[in-house]
Parts: C-alpha cells; structure tokens; sequence
DNA sequence: GTCTATACCCGGATAGAC
DNA sequence: GTCTATCCGGGTATAGAC
C-alpha cells in the first residue's frame, strides 16, 4: 500500500480547499479586488502560508482558472458517454446549458481579459494552457462536424463559434437578468441558449409555399 | 454677447481633455488598473488640479460612461434622421454596427461589473443613470416595434434583448478576433452582427418548394 | 485653479522563529 | 509548513503655497 502519502493527500486537501476559496472570492468581487489576504482568510491558514503553496496571486488565479477547464472537460467527456445526445450541435446547446448552470450557481469565475501581468501569467502556466488547448480542440471537433451537418452556420469561422462560446459562458446577460429578480431561472438559461444558437432576431417562419405572403 | 463666459470655455475644453484621457485609460488598462496619476499625465495636468474638476475616480469612470452613453444617444438621433432606414430591425443592427466600430477604434470604455463601490457610484451618478435611462427607452422603442413587425424574436422578453445589445458593445470576441490578426476588420463586424441577430446556428435554408433537396 | 509635496492606507510579498 | 510581524511599492486623496 501507502501508494500515496499521506502528506501529499492532505497537501491536495488543503491546495484544493485554497483554490475554492480562490474561485468564490473570484466570483464575488473579480480579480483585482480579490485580495491574497482575504483568500487566506476564506481558506483558513496565514497569508504566508498561502505563499508555501503558490508563489503569486497570478498563480491563484491561474489554478482557478485551470480547475475550470478541468471541469468543462470533464462535462464533455461525460456528455460523450451519453449515447443519446448524436449529433454535435446538441452537445454544444447541452454544453453552453452547462456553463449557464454554472454561472448560476456562483460558480463561474472571470478574469479581467485587458489586464497584461495577469494574461502573460497564464500563458506562461502549463497546466492552464493545455488544458485551454485540450478542450478548444475537442469543441472544435464538435463545432466542424455540425458545420459540416448543416446544424452551425458554415459562414462563420470555426474560431469565431469557439470565442463566441467561451464569451457565452461568462456573459454579464445572465448576471444582470438574475439581479433583476424579476424571472424564473430555468426561463433565463432558455432564453440565453436561444439568443445564442438564433440571435435575437425572429425566428425563420416558414411561410406555406403556394403564396408568399408580404411578411 | 458674452453668452458664454470666456473662463467655462476653458473649463469645458479641460474636462473634455480629461475625460478622453480616462476614456484611452479605461480602454487600455481597464478601471482598476487605471490610475488617477495616469489620467493627469495623459491629461497634461496635475493630480491636484485634476481633484479640482472630479472629486474621486469612480467620477471619472462616471463622465467617461456619461460621455459614451451620449455619443450613443447622438448615434441614434442621427439615425432617425436617415429616412432610408424604415423598420427599426434595421435601425438596431446598424447601432450595433456602430458600437463595433467604436470598438475598432479603441474608443469603447468597459467598466468591471463586479465592483460594488463603482456601481454604487454610478447609480448615484445622475447624469450617467439619466442618460442611461434616456437610451434604454429609444432602444426599447425599436425592440417593441421590431418584434411586433415580426423582425426580433418575440419570445424573448424586451428587456433579454436590450441587455444583450449593451453586452454585445463590449463583448470580448471582437477585441480576441482583433487581436489574433488573421482577419479583415470588415469582416469580423459582419461576423459579430450576423451572430448576435442570427446566432451560431445555421441560417434556415429556403429551400424551393416543389422538392426539398436533401441538404 | 494650478502646482509640489506629503499624509495615509492598503496590498503583495518576505523574514525568521517555531 | 505554519505562524506573526514586517517591508515596501504604489495608489487615493489632501495640504498649502503661489
């Protein structure tokens, strides 16, 4: 036995325990608000011995974010298994009701896009590229053979679907909707996975064909 | 004569200065980042002299948003004024036309929506919540009468619309498309407009009507 | 109203004992 | 590895002379 060590498996509690805190404190006030002092405090253990486990506040930012992806890829591959979802699109509307799901739930972190210390961190993290590069590959996948089905509209570049897709999944809509109290949730998902997949504009009706009427 | 004091004149260049020095600050760095030294220089003036004209920075994020929402509002009139443009599906798409321009030229300030001190001080703000209210009512005019002509989606609710064209002024694609520069900017506009109206899913085949091809 | 100089505070990161 | 205590840069805001 003692295939794992005990100090590793309580190191990974403890980092896991960091990195949630990270995410909710992400959640509520961003990035630059979020202070390494108070993700010490939401964790539980001194600012320097928060310094033990990541060498920067870039760095907890990028577990966060990398803990994401892991989860998205993990939804995706667990949507595969599902034998009754066929064709790609379908999966990209279950995976899009996902991220929604997600941001509901407080869960969804978003970092500052012009912010360069903080860009240039990421890219320098491995862990947080590959996986980035792991599942843009696989919604790739997905996004070209509904193209190629007739399901996604072909005009549009792959990597055009794929940004919009990932814009969608911290779009500040849901957010404001949600603030306003005013609607049922399960209504605003629908509302946003339709916006997304048919624009806001009418959906095509398909007039009888014997005579076209004047709209 | 003299209608105008010699002394505002000055005044009102000053502040324009200033608040176009917040405007590239807040384009380039974002809000947080932004600095109320950094706006003096770009500004040409000191710190001090600066806290003469705004009381605190949250005013300076405040004038930069005022000044947007008005360049918005003037975009609008301008509109109407173009008898060319009838149906108001077609005055919507070619604001959002315009806001993805602006975006091109670097000129679309985006605040961060999660920090809770500047978004108190905006609704504080009377000049920015009063303009804000004055261009959700013209935009919600269009919205209305476009789904009553059967030309936006009448499912979604007016407002799931309105927010969805604010988010769509600033929404990342546009600024990663840029970025990435392997595109016409022409192109990503088309791009951007057609799937905010249309979506990412494919656009409805007409298919003639005496036989339906098989794709 | 403009400047220089500074008060004041906060946040990221570290030192060094245990 | 964990803590307490501290450093230090930098950011908002102000004082006070001109």
């Amino acid at each position: 036995m003692a295939s794992i060590p005990y100090r590793e498996q309580v190191l990974r509690l403890r980092e896991d325990a960091i990195v949630e805190a990270v995410n909710r404190l992400l959640v509520s006030k961003g990035y630059e608000l979020m202070t390494v002092d108070g993700v010490a405090a939401e964790a539980g253990l001194s600012k320097a011995s928060l310094y033990k486990h990541f060498s920067s506040k870039e760095e907890l930012a990028a577990a966060a974010m990398t803990r994401l992806l892991e989860r998205a890829i993990a939804q995706v591959a667990e949507q595969r298994t599902q034998a009754s979802q066929a064709d790609a699109r379908a999966q990209l509307e279950t995976l899009v009701r996902w991220t929604l799901k997600v941001q509901l739930a407080g869960e969804m972190p978003s970092l500052p896009a012009a912010n360069s210390r903080l860009t240039a961190a990421l890219r320098a993290n491995r862990n947080y590229t590959d996986r980035l590069i792991e599942l843009s590959d696989l919604l790739g996948k997905w996004i070209v053979a509904a193209q190629g089905e007739g399901a996604l509209d072909a005009v549009l570049p792959p990597e055009v679907i794929l940004y919009t897709l990932y814009a969608r999944a911290c779009d500040p809509v849901l957010a404001v909707l949600k603030a306003s109290g005013q609607h049922d949730e399960a209504d605003i998902v629908e509302w946003l996975v339709r916006s997304t997949f048919q624009g806001i504009g009418a959906a095509v009706k398909i007039a009888p064909c014997a005579a076209s009427s004047g709209r």
